[in-house]
DNA sequence: ACACTACATTCGTATCTACGCATATAACAA
DNA sequence: TTGTTATATGCGTAGATACGAATGTAGTGT
């Protein structure tokens, strides 16, 4: 494979990657997880502001992962699919595994 | 649950999410999928500068995402575990769906 | 000891990201 | 129209990130 098309393919890989790299996007995906929410729903439920919720909602439109429906003068946010979900729970269970290893290192260390 | 607890495990989350979250990183990770690579291997295989790899081979290594092995003056780096790569993956058929949805560059996905 | 190779780390800087604030847009009601 | 609610977007800035260049460190051989 071309190098240059493949590093191409990386940056449009990183960015669906960068989709779920923050803190803030995780816990809206969470939040998205079963139930469609509107914006001021997740405001209320994370106690985020709605300028920031909506900032990173649009993150998560432009990148594919949510999709919109207006219900009056709300709107109403749902996952796309579910293999984002997927990949984040991969993620966290990775983390688990890891956070469980130093754990036991640690206390190994010390005694 | 906790808020602040919830807050702080995402924030753990969100660690090893960055750690994929970039394309030369993606790039090191699809070279270490099926071999074992020293730092020049992938300096060489990558054409990217020998600090800069180290640099994000440092990052993999402190999400726990790499392990380390010393052979001589060199040192060879293995995925650690597969649910990262698994990870990658979906993401990566995420964004193929995505592309072919908007009708771009799908088939080079699947070559 | 010295030199050489392979890798890691520090530093300065350019670029990117997340956030609050203010403002704009959209839907609806009176 | 005006007003109200719900959401989106532009702007400025603090903090994070990626990079090259230089330097530090570890292992090997002479």
């Amino acid at each position: 494979m071309d190098g240059q098309v493949a590093a191409e393919l990386h940056e449009l890989h990183a960015r669906v990657c960068k989709a779920i790299a923050d803190p803030k996007r995780l816990l809206i995906i969470n939040e998205l997880r079963d139930q469609e929410l509107s914006v001021g729903d997740l405001c209320e439920a994370l106690d985020i502001s709605q300028s920031n919720v909506s900032q990173h909602l649009a993150i998560l439109r432009e990148r594919g992962v949510v999709s919109t429906r207006r219900d009056g003068t709300r709107v109403l946010y749902t996952l796309r699919g579910t293999k984002v979900i997927q990949a984040v729970d991969l993620l966290r269970e990775f983390l688990a595994e890891d956070l469980a290893d130093r754990g036991r290192l640690g206390s190994e260390m010390t005694g």
